[in-house]
DNA sequence: AATGCTATTAATAATGATTATCGATACTGA
DNA sequence: TCAGTATCGATAATCATTATTAATAGCATT
C-alpha cells in the first residue's frame, strides 16, 4: 500500500546523487528540473515518508531548516555555524568514538545526538 | 545602559531557583505570580539577553520550544522522547567524557553537540 | 523641577519552517 | 469495470519565536 511514485523515487534518487546534504527547499528546487509541478508540500510529505520507512536520514536543527541523507552508513556531522551547511566526518583516523550510554536509575536512555559545529572553508574564505 | 529591570532580575532568579530547565512558555507562567503584567514577548527578550550575556543557558531542540538552564557548570542533559523534559546527568562515576574535536583540512571544528535521549521516569511509569 | 535621551515594556503583528486540509486524480486489485 | 484508497498540487493553518510600535520609566544634565 506504500506506492512508488515518481515524485518519491526522483526526491531519493536526487537525494543519493549528492553528498551535500540539502534542506527541502534545496531538494524542492533540484527535484523541479524534472517534475516541474511538484510542489513543496509533497518534497515534505515524501521525505517524512521516506524518513519514517528508514530510506534517509533527516538532520535537523532549532531556528533553522532541516536537512536531509541518503547515506545511512555510521558517520557523524559538522554543522557550519555560518552559512548551515552540513559536512560528513571522514571516520577514519582517530575518530572511533565510543560513547557510552550513561545509567541513570529509572531513566532509560536509548541513545545520544552528536553533532560538531565550526566554520566550512567557504565561509572561512570570505572572513578574510 | 543594560539596566537591571524588575522583569530580567525576577525571570533570572525563577529559572535559577528550579533544576527543571522550563521553557519561555513554563517560565513564562511561573513568573506571572510575580509580575501578572508581564508580557510573553519581554520573557523571550530577556531569555535572549541573558543568554547572550552569558548568565543562563539555551538547550533549542527542532521542532519544539527551547529550554533554559541557569546552571553554568559544565554538564551534560538527557532529554526525554515522549514528554520533552531535561534531566541533568550526574557527572559523577563513569561519565568523563572527552571528545576530540576532530581536525579536518580547511574546516575549523570549534565545538560539539551532545545531548542523551531517552524516556523519563514519568513517561515509562504512563507506558506500563 | 524641567528637559532630553535611551532602554525597556506590553501588546500585537509578522515570520518562517513545517504540517494539515481538501478536492481531484491515479493506482490497484477483486 | 469499479470501488477503495494512496497520492497529488494547491493552499490554509500551526506554532514557536521575533519584529514592530507607541507608551513609559530611568537616568543624566541643565
Ligand atoms: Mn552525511
Ligand atoms: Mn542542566
Ligand atoms: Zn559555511
Ligand atoms: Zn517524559
Amino acid at each position: 500500500m506504500q506506492r512508488i511514485t515518481e515524485q518519491r523515487r526522483v526526491l531519493l534518487e536526487e537525494l543519493q546523487a549528492t553528498k551535500r546534504h540539502p534542506t527541502a527547499d534545496e531538494l524542492y528546487e533540484t527535484v523541479r528540473c524534472r517534475l516541474p509541478n511538484i510542489s513543496l508540500g509533497t518534497v515534505y510529505r515524501n521525505l517524512d515518508l521516506l524518513v519514517r520507512s528508514g530510506s534517509i536520514r533527516k538532520l535537523d536543527k532549532a531556528g533553522g531548516q532541516a536537512r536531509y541523507d541518503a547515506d545511512l552508513s555510521e558517520h557523524l556531522h559538522v554543522r557550519c555555524l555560518h552559512c548551515g551547511a552540513i559536512a560528513d566526518l571522514p571516520d577514519d583516523g582517530a575518530l572511533k568514538l565510543e560513547i557510552p550510554l550513561p545509567v541513570i536509575p529509572s531513566y532509560a536512555i536509548t541513545r545520544y545526538r552528536l553533532e560538531f559545529e565550526g566554520t566550512c572553508p567557504g565561509c572561512s574564505a570570505g572572513t578574510t
